[in-house]
DNA sequence: TATATTTATCGTATATTTACGATGAACGAT
DNA sequence: ATCGTTCATCGTAAATATACGATAAATATA
């Protein structure tokens, strides 16, 4: 790619392809609903329920907390991670719109 | 990437990723709301309203089209690109499912 | 038939993503 | 103080994505 045309369109267009691009890893998506269904909400948790290093899910992990959609508490020696609520209704509502907004052919 | 993980997760999140896929990129989405609105949706018409050479938004088309999110329909020498109605519900109600699924901290 | 229009695909350059081992930093326990 | 645990970051390799010019293929038009 010579170079990025992403500032070419609008503010709006580009945060909600960000978010879907945090989606955009099955990895992900599983952390998102594993934080949720998990007492624990430690890395070494999530690194446990996946098929991938724990260098690479912290990359991860790195990419959500990127878009805002977790956020990481320091617990001791400890990391707990959690969804935050308020980002994810943000992109729900986004999607939302841009859905009802291309509905139809 | 020595080698992808992508088969260790289940078809549901592999296919949410994928569609996520499709819609991070600015210049899509903005393809997406733009088939929408517009009277023609000529390949031509939407590089015109794009900052992107026409092989670039054709290679946008063929992403999108590769999950389903839009057809294709020759009428010519031309093609008439829409959105997918049913792919796009699809994809509305397994994102809504997502959201609501890992929805508190 | 020759020419213009329309769009996909090829070839290619560069950027980004994905993955992992190794290492470092911070804390807790001994 | 030393050692184990927990997690991020660095370095790096390989895969994918992004962008464009050039070209091909298919149709429309003169």
């Amino acid at each position: 790619m010579a170079v990025s045309k992403k500032e070419e369109f609008t503010q709006e267009e580009i945060w909600l392809a960000d978010v879907a691009k945090a989606l955009s890893h099955p990895a992900r998506i599983k952390i998102l609903k594993t934080l949720n269904k998990m007492n624990s909400c430690m890395v070494g948790s999530l690194v446990n329920k996946l098929p991938l290093a724990q260098a690479t899910v912290s990359q991860h992990l790195k990419e959500l907390k990127r878009v805002g959609l977790i956020e990481g508490e320091i617990d001791g020696s400890k990391i707990c991670y959690c969804v935050n609520t308020k980002s994810l209704a943000k992109a729900k509502n986004a999607l939302d719109k841009l859905f009802n907004k291309i509905g139809c052919c």
